[in-house]
DNA sequence: AGGTTAAATGCATATATGCACATATAGTCA
DNA sequence: TGACTATATGTGCATATATGCATTTAACCT
């Protein structure tokens, strides 16, 4: 029930449905999910945080980066239920489109380095 | 993305996925639900409400009641896939296991004649 | 080892949510 | 039609959630 609770929970908010599409496309890091929805990097690293302990998201280091994407083997039903549910979804809604579009862009340097 | 929001944000409280394993059993009414859950009346009206406009239950008048019914044709995909999830989960919590007792024994009578 | 930097987190604030209590509504049935 | 009653809803309150800002943490790399 709380598993259930939990992942149910961190999947009805639009920020990080818009983090799942993106991870969806690719593996990013902080600062890359941070331009592609141009949020504050404390707003992404804690809705990836919110969705890394709701077994949707998994993250892996690589050098100054930690990258996140999604956790295609969970051992949360849930969670595989609903990632499945998101692919073939909100794939023409304007945010997410606009977010794609700005993902394709992204560099993977740091917060206090993201160019204009 | 609004659409997804509101089924999951739905679904992700325990009172709620309460009556919606409650009415996988069986269509209710409200006064049922409340004695299956042992909650008040307008909590229960106010949940069922929340579930019925996220389009995972349905209701119909009968008589003096209006029976509450997990919505099997919803146009919702989300819902139709989480109730598709729900109903081979929690079979054996601890919660769920004693308001399918209460419902057994449940009458369908208003709130202001509810026996002990 | 130490400076540098990507990511995490403490704190304060604004907003949303869930509930009980009381009351309103609306539909039934005599 | 009118009294009755099942359900819905307004209000207030306590708690939870989301976010920004500032700071801390932790790990890389020279």
């Amino acid at each position: 029930m709380k598993n259930l609770i939990k992942t149910t929970k961190a999947i009805s908010d639009e920020t990080r449905i818009r983090i799942l599409k993106v991870l969806l496309e690719r593996e990013c890091c902080v600062c890359e999910v941070m331009q592609a929805l141009d949020i504050s990097q404390s707003r992404a690293s804690r809705n990836l945080g919110i969705l890394e302990n709701a077994g949707l998201v998994k993250s892996r280091r690589d050098g100054a980066w930690i990258l996140y994407s999604i956790d295609e083997q969970t051992k949360n039903s849930c969670a595989a239920s609903l990632i499945k549910m998101l692919r073939g979804s909100l794939i023409d809604e304007e945010i997410v489109m606009r977010d794609r579009e700005r993902l394709s862009r992204a560099t993977r340097v740091g917060p206090g380095l993201i160019p204009k």
